[in-house]
DNA sequence: CATTCTTGTCGAAGCGCTTCGCGGAAGCGC
DNA sequence: GCGCTTCCGCGAAGCGCTTCGACAAGAATG
């Protein structure tokens, strides 16, 4: 930096200056110092300046490796984060902890060599959360906590995704609609998605005056096959289901094929916040509500950056999924005998 | 760091030798500093520390962020990684970039907020690993590259790999065996994996006078379903599959389910390189050859320190896979006419 | 007993930046 | 022409550590 300084005659502090444009710096002389930087390819150390500005331009963001999601869907936050730090000049990292072992993020955190942190996958009573903010670090949450008040947090619209689906289905005649959710563990975890999902699926079929069938189902195509299987079994009289369980899809897809049941003539299928990516994996076209994830990321660094500028700590959002009707979902074509 | 040093009635120095133990320190001397620190709560500040001492304790994992692969198996290996590094009292981040913009990770290790890099699916001529090293940063290759001589790597022993599933499928009598690879866009590429596994599988199917039937796949269980289902067309005299695509496998299942193969009376099927997490989440108990994942994290992890601490570089490992017999395969019950 | 090591400790000089206080040079009104 | 403010730039003091040279003791050596 000296060696930039002397170049462009000016002080080292100049040369600071107009880089953090803390203060003015004439147009001139700013000149002056950026091509002497550019002549010698200058680049500052992010370590001399987290040190003296006790700020380090990093994020870390909680990544969760212990558990068999599908990437797909999470690291499209990912990428909207990483985009969205990259615009604000911060760096993005991904600390590998598990939801389980709040320790060892509060052990991070307190090395604080991150700004702020944002937590994924958040449950309704996050340990994380109280980890991460004793050691003084801002934290953002994608989906939201038990009491998001007063917090930045940026979750999906269940309610509505799900009295969308519930809508486009009812709207195409269908009066027999299933609902394939996440894990029973999630639910009795108190994990906000699969919570708010289900009782937003019930509250749509009651208000159009259809009975709720509901199963959960442990994240994987095989659970998601036998689940289909009881779900037909039972309930014979099924035309549609909606699932929100991205691996269980391709199980879906295989029970009804082995129940002789054709997409959409015999039965249309709806996948609920999943990315784009898994429904071109699906055997046809599926018809589903994308998840908002890479806007997720990037809002999420914006709360994040807002409160780390001080600024009012922005309310939290709900972000609509939107429905992409593709090939899995059609009008009631046979009539079912309940 | 004076406050502690005040109160063990020593030197600031003192206390930074009694935690580098770059000098010696009385044991007295030691006990005090400890005793003090442990009373003022006392951390020393990362930042600080890698300013002065130009060594963050920080490890890098490349991390692809793009692209479908099902989280298990890469996450075992940032597990083993992530508990290596720990253990010599270094931090471990995930870099999220993908395999195809090297330009950004020549930005982060510019940076030089790491010490060293770990490069995940590396492909035999890989631009990430000019990138890193460009900047004089270490790095560590987790698959290994087209000329992997005096570099750190960690791979697969593909070779015995598939020496072993095609030595366990016809020890049990089996003739008619196929494997179903990654993708054709891999094999295009040159990654490692598709191409050495093809070529072991190829070799092993020739010493024993058996033709190999092989077929590329995408990673996702639609074409695995598509994919066997043609196999099975042209070549109604298989007994046996070898699958190494983790998504892939449950297409598989579903395709032998539609053509009445039950497994493994008619068929076997044996996964390649998969995680234990994977293989559970099939339908029957799966017989597969479990990918060393946590291994092959923590020997990358091991080499790059050893690089870090001007140790000569050690030379690269295949690590084998371990045969885990489960359900899925057993010997010919029906004889096939070809 | 003088000399050379060894061992344990200290003070001070950085690491490469940010930031604070100060002051010279314009620009302004009267 | 005088004080006044405003605009820019400078020097220096850190940020919280590591590390180097120096230096007392005591141990080992001849």
């Amino acid at each position: 930096m000296q060696d930039v300084a002397d170049l462009a005659h000016v002080s080292l502090s100049t040369v600071s200056y107009t880089l953090t444009g803390k203060r003015p710096v004439s147009a001139a002389t700013r000149a002056r110092v950026e091509q002497a930087m550019a002549q010698l390819d200058f680049r500052r150390d992010p370590v001399a300046r987290a040190l003296a500005s006790r700020r380090t331009h990093v994020l870390a963001l909680a990544y969760p490796v212990y558990g068999v999601s599908l990437g797909a869907t999470l690291n499209e936050i990912v990428q909207g984060a990483v985009e969205a730090a990259r615009e604000a000049e911060y760096e993005l990292v991904l600390w590998p902890v598990s939801s389980s072992e709040p320790e060892v993020l509060r052990e991070l955190a307190a090395g604080r060599t991150a700004d702020g942190v944002l937590l994924m996958e958040v449950a309704l009573d996050d340990p994380r959360i109280e980890a991460v903010e004793s050691q003084g670090l801002a934290c953002a949450l994608i989906g939201r906590s038990a009491d998001p008040a007063d917090r930045v947090w940026v979750d999906i619209d269940f309610e509505e995704s799900l009295e969308v689906a519930v809508d486009h289905l009812a709207g195409q005649g269908h009066t027999h609609i299933a609902f394939v959710n996440r894990s029973q563990a999630d639910l009795d975890a108190g994990y906000g998605p699969s919570v708010r999902a289900l009782r937003a699926y019930e509250e749509s079929m009651a208000q159009r005056g259809l009975t709720p069938v509901s199963t959960p189902c442990d994240v994987n195509p095989g659970a998601g096959r036998r689940a289909t299987t009881a779900l037909l079994a039972e309930h014979p009289e099924l035309t549609a289901v909606i699932v929100m369980n991205e691996l269980a899809l391709f199980g879906v897809a295989s029970a009804l094929r082995e129940a002789g049941r054709s997409v959409p003539r015999d039965m249309s299928v709806v996948g609920i916040a999943i990315s784009g990516e898994i429904s071109d994996m699906y055997d046809h076209p599926l018809t589903y509500l994308a998840a908002p994830g890479p806007d997720q990321g990037r809002r999420a660094v914006h709360g994040l950056l807002e409160v780390l500028g001080g600024r009012p700590a922005p309310a939290g959002v709900n972000l609509p999924c939107s429905l992409q009707v593709r090939e899995t979902s059609g009008p009631v074509t046979r009539l079912t005998t309940p």
